[in-house]
RNA sequence: GGCCCGGUGGUCAAGCGGUUAAGACACCGCCCUUUCACGGCGGUAACACGGGUUCGAUUCCCGUCCGGGUCACCA
């Protein structure tokens, strides 16, 4: 019975990857290495008409990029290949036939439009299959199929009675069979439904724990039957809370996109950290024993652990998500963040040759994501316009009165400067303060608004006249000065 | 609508019969400070409701209400 743990991600190729999907295969990951199991990943793509071209390789590359490295799949091969379930097709209609021999399915040859009509002509939302088919004699049977009929293949289901079964986090869950529809096994195109394939591919790779959102709770006992029907071994099923979003009216449904970025493609366009989102979503539906909120995937995999898995749903709070992000920003080296924002400073300073680690040391402890660099440091490229009034801050004790004088007073002592470096700056202008009796507020603040042209800047006066270099410096300070008179 | 699941501050969440009901995000205030931010300190704010069980219920049971999920030849 110690068999090694054995979970897989089961992705449908739609095209992009949503967060709760990211997350479900997050928590196969971390059960399997927390156990020292196995983490697989299988392609469900049985559904021929919703095929996206491209859409598998963003599954590797989102997996890739997130550190959820599978140990079997159709990219790195594994011996219960193959891994994805079009390559499977075969294997699948022989179980399907053996579930018919012993009287556990059965073949329908109902059309959709009878199938429409059906739901139509029900007042009943929930009224399903009547069950036309399953009481079809051998002969008629043998009859439709000789003269080429389309048929699906049905799972009988028992007519009375209970299935229960154990989940891991909800519990004990029972449900009468008389709720159970004759789900379709086998559809019409030879493919295997989800709930079949499913299974048997669960139990042909050996999968020991099924881990999957919990809107699959309300068909689960259909599977377990489906095990019973074969035979099998149950697996663990491991059932995860829904990720919700908040709607504008307050009330909540699951995750989409009118609540915003819903993919991991998005978040990261949206200047997220993998790291981040990682942590982030770690934690939404599962908490470790103590405080901690920090972790790396490694972290991930000493501390989790199933029992620790809520059973509420969760809305997705996207100033979390932002906060976690800028932790992991502010805990990067200035190297590391210059490096990975240098696409977002290549947006917005186009021409001039600036030095891009004192940039990122200016900008790494502000920001929360990569994608507020621009708009910040727009200005070093170009000068806004702006208005005189800029240069009154009560704070900072300064007006339009005193605002020129100290201008002027900065001009003259950094042009007298020998060298232009960050300490000569700052020490310059303290000086300047002390010797003209004001506070440093007073003398930094116009010499801020003149160098930048914004209120709010990352850095201070000092730190925007070393990276603007001293050419660039005295001409804006200048401006700024015959602004003011 | 039937069935299934859930219900601790605005959000994520500890708690598992006796607690001043943690913590984090957000929000507010103060401090630091050449702006903003960072950082530090402090604050507002919760057990959905009604019955039981019990010496004692946020915790256990039942009902109500509310929320969510599910009822496809989609996964």
């Amino acid at each position: 019975m110690s068999e090694k743990v054995r979970t897989r991600f089961a992705p449908s190729p739609t095209g992009f990857m949503h967060v709760g999907n990211l997350r479900t295969a997050l928590y196969e990951y971390l059960i399997a290495k927390s156990l020292g199991g196995t983490f697989v990943l299988r392609i469900e793509d049985t559904d021929q008409e919703r095929k996206v071209e491209g859409a598998v390789d963003i599954i590797y590359h989102t997996l890739k990029k997130a550190k959820l490295f599978h140990d079997e799949g159709p990219d790195v091969g594994g011996e219960y290949g193959p891994y994805v379930q079009s390559e499977r097709k075969d294997i699948y209609l022989p179980y399907a036939k053996q579930l018919i021999e012993n009287d556990k399915a059965y073949y329908c040859f109902c059309s959709k439009e009878r199938l429409d009509m059906l739901r139509e002509n029900s007042d009943d939302i929930g009224a399903g299959y009547d069950r036309h088919c399953r009481n079809l004699s051998q002969e008629e049977v043998q009859e439709k199929l000789n003269s080429g009929i389309p048929y699906v293949i049905r799972q009988k289901m028992p007519l009375e009675g209970t299935t229960t079964f154990e989940d891991a986090v909800f519990g004990t869950i029972s449900v009468d069979n008389s709720e159970l529809q004759d789900q379709i096994l086998v559809k019409a195109d030879g493919y295997p439904t989800y709930n079949f394939a499913n299974v048997i591919d669960d139990h042909t790779m050996n999968i020991t724990h099924v881990v999957r959102g919990s809107e699959y709770l309300s068909s689960t006992p259909k599977y377990n039957l489906l095990y019973e029907a074969f035979g099998w071994q149950i697996p663990t099923y491991v059932h995860l809370p829904l990720i919700m979003g908040k709607n504008d009216d307050g009330s909540v449904s699951k995750l989409s996109k009118r609540h915003g970025a819903t993919s991991f493609e998005d978040l990261i366009n949206d200047g997220f950290l993998p790291e981040a989102i990682i942590n982030y979503i770690a934690l939404l539906g599962w908490a470790p024993k103590d405080n901690r909120e920090m972790f790396t995937i490694e972290e991930l995999i000493e501390h989790f652990s199933v029992d620790g898995i809520s059973k509420s749903p969760a809305v997705f709070d996207y100033d979390k998500l932002e906060w976690f992000n800028g932790e992991y920003i502010k805990a990067m080296t200035t190297e590391q963040f210059a490096d990975t924002a240098m696409p977002y400073f290549r947006q917005a300073i186009r021409t001039k040759e600036l030095n891009w680690v004192k940039l990122a040391s200016i900008l790494q402890q502000r920001t929360t994501r990569l994608t507020q660099i621009p708009e910040k440091i727009a200005f070093f490229e170009e000068q806004p316009e702006y208005d005189k009034e800029m240069f009154v801050n009560k704070k900072s004790k300064t007006n339009l009165d005193n605002s020129p004088v100290m201008l002027k007073a900065a001009i003259e002592a950094l042009d007298a400067l020998p060298e232009w470096t960050h300490d000569s700056l700052h020490d310059s202008l303290m000086e300047l303060a002390k010797t003209l009796e004001v506070k440093n507020g007073t003398v930094m603040w116009p010499v801020r608004i003149a160098a930048s042209g914004m209120t709010v800047t990352p850095g201070g006066a000092v730190e925007i006249l070393d990276i603007l270099g001293r050419e660039e410096s005295m001409s804006r300070l200048k401006k700024g000065l015959a602004k003011l008179s």
